[in-house]
DNA sequence: GTAATGCCTGGAGTTGACTCTATGTCAAGA
DNA sequence: TCTTGACATAGAGTCAACTCCAGGCATTAC
């Protein structure tokens, strides 16, 4: 597979893909003798895990890491197994403050519909609605 | 309330106020008659809401459109729903995709549990335990 | 055969979000 | 009075993670 197959499949730039493999995170892709990638099975799957990994917020330093053990083999499960819990217990804490950042933002939006809804209010009854809507404002904005 | 308590009690760095200020993020705070900054309940407040939303991911640049928005009145309260709720929407996704690394980490973490085991097993066996180690590592890794 | 296209490399440039440095003012304590 | 420490500013530097560029082969399409 070429690299602009990987890359269309995958949604990762040439570019990234071939600065990926220069800092190590992929491990030197098979050329053909002529010297062009030729992406295989393994080497996608690598890739998946990358994407999945990165856009998850986990740091290529770790990554780069995590390989280098399972280059060594086997000794390393542990320490590979105790980078991961690790990342999992990270990933937790980032989603249970997304969930708190999820909070605030409904809690707003909802502030916002009140206040749209009270000023068509005001508008309908004709009342003098600046001070009105300026209340609101304090409830609802920044 | 001076920068340095406001530092203490945020989280963020006394330099991170400073940009976040001459940037626009947060209005310009009130200083004493000596120039020194003087940060004020609603200061706080804005502070708060910026750092909920940027360690959730969202970027600067946004946060800079809404608060212009908020400058510029009522008029923006649509405007700025509009764009809360995009944030929510992004979120969602993030926090989906999040949950998909999650179900992957802990499905590897899960198999270097097994993999440990199987090995500790083949060890008391004393079989000869690098294929069988090999094998395992193939559905294990990457 | 030649032009376009896709690939290659090394290295420079960019972006977002800080972080640090040099230099200077001012208020308070020894 | 002198020193110390917190504050101020402008602007340079850093860091992660790309992204772009110049210059050069190879294969494919006409």
């Amino acid at each position: 597979m070429r690299i602009s197959e990987v890359s269309e499949q995958s949604g990762l730039s040439v570019d990234t893909l071939r600065y990926y493999e220069k800092i190590g995170l992929l491990s030197p892709v098979n050329r053909t003798k002529s010297g062009i990638r030729d992406y295989n099975e393994l080497d996608l799957k690598r890739i998946d895990f990358i994407k999945c990994m990165r856009r998850s917020g986990l740091p290529i330093e770790v990554l780069l890491e995590y390989f280098a053990l399972v280059e060594q083999g086997d000794e390393t499960i542990e320490a590979r197994k105790t980078i991961l819990q690790e990342q999992r217990t990270q990933l937790v804490a980032k989603m249970a403050e997304m969930q708190e950042t999820l909070n605030l933002l409904e809690q707003k939006i909802q502030g916002y519909e009140t206040a749209v809804l009270m000023a068509e209010q005001a508008l309908t009854i004709g009342a003098n609605n600046v001070e009105t809507t300026q209340n609101m404002m304090e409830r609802v904005s920044q």
